[in-house]
Parts: structure tokens; sequence; C-alpha cells
DNA sequence: AACCGCGTCATACCTAGGTATGATCGCGGC
DNA sequence: GCCGCGATCATACCTAGGTATGACGCGGTT
């Protein structure tokens, strides 16, 4: 089970890592030099292959990536990354790309596509928005994981019953439908509401949104 | 009043209508061809002025748009379309475009951004991708709309009441923090419950939630 | 003036929710 | 074989929720 993390400090952009990703060792040193000089720490890899073969922080942070690489494209490189379930918000640069490039690299969700040479400012910007958009992905992973971490405490007939608590029905009518005694079924309630750390039912209904649970079946309305 | 529209039926796609505005009247003729061919309303203009003028369609659609265009550039429109709270998805033209241009449109929400030439399937895709994505949004708003409209017949005492009730509070703690008694708030919950059409509180509290109403204080952890 | 909608509250009655105590059963581990 | 845990259920007791009936006052409309 995972440690609650919602306690934690929110971390200073200073302490957050870009990620940066070119066969130019010069254009390396001078990112690198770029971004330390705002306080940020940086790690350098020539080539896809070493940034999937490292072992990387776990903080914020963001990639930078030039979109022409040894081996694997870019582009490619973001999908293998999504899969590897590193999700850092990613800047794209090219010194030869064109639109159709951009627009791919955009709708797969990059945060910037500049084209070299690039204002230093531009792509501190770039950097800062994807910083932005990291820091609120790992808040609501944060929080949605110490929601998961309390359901999975729960055991199998817990869960049922919290999901058809969750969409509405009585407790005789969850009693009924899975072949128990209402006493039972309360039992099982108040040991989900204990698990789940709520005290109303309005608050476990958010839970059980927020993980996407709940058997919603149309009780709504009877005009 | 609005009336309930969640009961319409879902509106075939060749009903649907493409916007499109380029200044060049051939374009807009091959265009125009090239959407009716596969069944598509289509809706022709010059300008951006022209298309600000006139009263669009409030159907299912999207706009195929000239980023270059006499007056307004295309992105301006972009704003201006938002601004007048028309939202349809948009799929940027260009002859003349570059990186950055695009960069900005996709930034700004456009679903593609083609340079001319393009081949017409591409531009095909483009438009089932914005279609697709305005049903999506249009599902999303109807729902929406439905759950406001039910929400603007309680009176200010009923949403005061349905806030806290959704919060989690009980009837005598509302009726404490209002200045009410119990048998009151007791009242107040039940036009609340039978105005938003629902039979469960599990119900009332996921349409406060799409309504972001609710006094969501941390009743939540008691380690 | 009469009426209506809203808000307020009381009494009464019933249902639903919640918890404690205690008990039985089955299963997997030590 | 004993233990612990989960699941099951009963009894008992209390609180919370929900609704019906009836009543009163207030402000705005007809």
């Amino acid at each position: 089970m995972t440690r609650p993390n919602q306690a934690q400090p929110p971390v200073p952009p200073s302490s957050a890592t870009v990620i940066i990703v070119d066969d130019d060792a010069g254009i390396r040193a001078s990112l690198d030099s770029l971004f330390r000089s705002v306080g940020l720490e940086t790690r350098l890899f020539g080539s896809p292959a070493e940034l999937l073969g490292s072992s990387l922080p776990d903080g914020p942070g963001c990639i930078v990536l030039d979109v022409r690489l040894p081996g694997v494209s870019g582009l490619d490189l973001q999908g293998q990354l999504v899969r590897q379930g590193i999700s850092y918000p990613i800047i794209f640069m090219t010194g030869h790309g064109d639109i159709p490039m951009s627009v791919r690299a955009m709708k797969a969700g990059a945060v910037d596509f500049l084209s070299k040479p690039f204002r230093d400012q531009d792509m501190l910007d770039a950097v800062t928005a994807a910083l932005e958009r990291d820091a609120q992905h790992r808040a609501e992973a944060a929080t949605k994981e110490d929601i998961r971490a309390q359901y999975e405490t729960l055991t199998a007939r817990e869960r049922e019953v919290m999901g058809h608590v969750t969409a509405g029905l009585m407790n005789k009518q969850v009693a009924a439908l899975i072949g128990l005694s209402e006493i039972t079924v309360k039992i099982h309630r108040g040991n989900v509401m204990r698990k789940m750390g709520v005290r109303t039912l309005a608050d476990l209904v958010r839970k059980a949104e927020a993980l996407g649970v709940s058997q919603t079946r149309g009780t709504t309305d009877h005009t």
C-alpha cells in the first residue's frame, strides 16, 4: 500500500528537473547552462536509448527533446515513454521541422514545439509552462493514488457493497441484490466508510466518482 | 427555463454542417464539393466579417478556416468566436504557414492545421475528428445544461440547503448553521430532491459535482 | 382585498442508517 | 490442531431521514 502523500508540501519550482535529450553536445551544454542559471536541475542524454536505459528521477520535471535523433524519432520516443508510465510533459526542438511534424507532436500532447534557433526566453517560457502542467498532473495523480490505496484495502464484498451504495441503493436493496441480510450489508457499509476515510455518504460518492467505481444506473428523473 | 434536451435522438453525422471560411472562391467551391460529396452540409464565407455577421446554425458542425484572411487573422477569429460563445472545433488551412503559427493554433485548441495543398482525405479525416469532438462537447454541454436548468428552479434557500447537504452535513447541522429548525431544513431538502429530479443523495451529490456547487469542506479522513 | 409562492415551524409517524454485542462458519497459515 | 480473518446473521438500541397535515407571516400580483 502506498503512503498517503497529500500532506507533502508543494515542491518549489527550483527543485524541478529538466531532462535534455539532444545528439549535439553543444546544444546540450548551452541548454544545461540556461536551465541551471534559473535554478533548475538538469539531466543530459545524447540519445533516446540513453534516456530509456537510465533511471529517471521521480520528482517534478519535464523533457526537452530534439525531434530528429539517432535511432528513434523524438515523436516515437514520446509514445514509448507513455508506455513506460513516464509522463513528463515534453517540449520538442527541431532544426529541420515542418508543419505536419509540429502538428503531430502537439496532437500527441506536447507542450511546445520550438524551431532552432530559438530565443532563450522562449525556451524558458515553454519549460515554465511544462513544469506547471506537470505540477498540476502530479497533484491530481497524488490525490487519486491516495483514494485508490484506500480502495485497495477493501475486501471484494466491501467493494461490491460500495458500488451499490454509491449508486444510490438502500441497504435492503443491496441485500436483496447480492443475497445477503440487511444487517450484513450495514456491516460492510460501515467497514467501507471506515476504510475509505469518510464519515458521510456524500464524501464516499465523491471518492467513488474519482475512482470511476459505482454502478450508476439511471436512478434520476421522475417527472 | 430551458427544455430538457436529453431525450433528443443522436443526430446522424450526415446532418452536420461544415463552415468554410476562405477568401479564395476556388478553394471554397472545391471544399464545398468535397464535403457535400460525403453528405455534409456546408456554409461558405469569404471573410471572418461575413461569418461573424451571419446567424450560424446551432446544430453540430465544425469550421474550416484559412489562417491568412482579409481583415482579421484566422487565429484572432478563433478568439473572437470563443468570446461570442461559438465553440465549433476549428481546422486551420494555410498556404504560407510556419511552425510557430501552427503551434499557436494547436495550443489554442485547433483540431488540425493543414498546409495547402492538402490531400482531400486528410481534410476529411480532420473534419471527422472535429465533428467527433463537437459531438462529445455537445453531449456534455446538453447534460450539464439540463442539470443547470433544474438547479435554476431552486429558490435561494433551497440552493443553500443543497450546498450543505451535498457537502455531507446532517440536517440538524445545516439547521444550526443557517439558523433554522431541522424540520424546515427537511422540507427544503425534500424540495431540492424533487426539483433536481433525484431520489437518492448519491445522485444529488453527482449533480452538485457537475454544477460545481457544494461547500466541500474537508470532512474526510479520521485516521 | 384576495391570492399565491415562499419561508417558517410543530406534531406525528414511519423508514433508513449506524453501531455494539455476540455468535457461527470456512479458509489459509503457523 | 489452533488462530485469525472475513463473512455471515441476530438482537437491541439509538439516530437520521422523509413525509403528511396544519398553521402563520410576508411580499408581490391580480
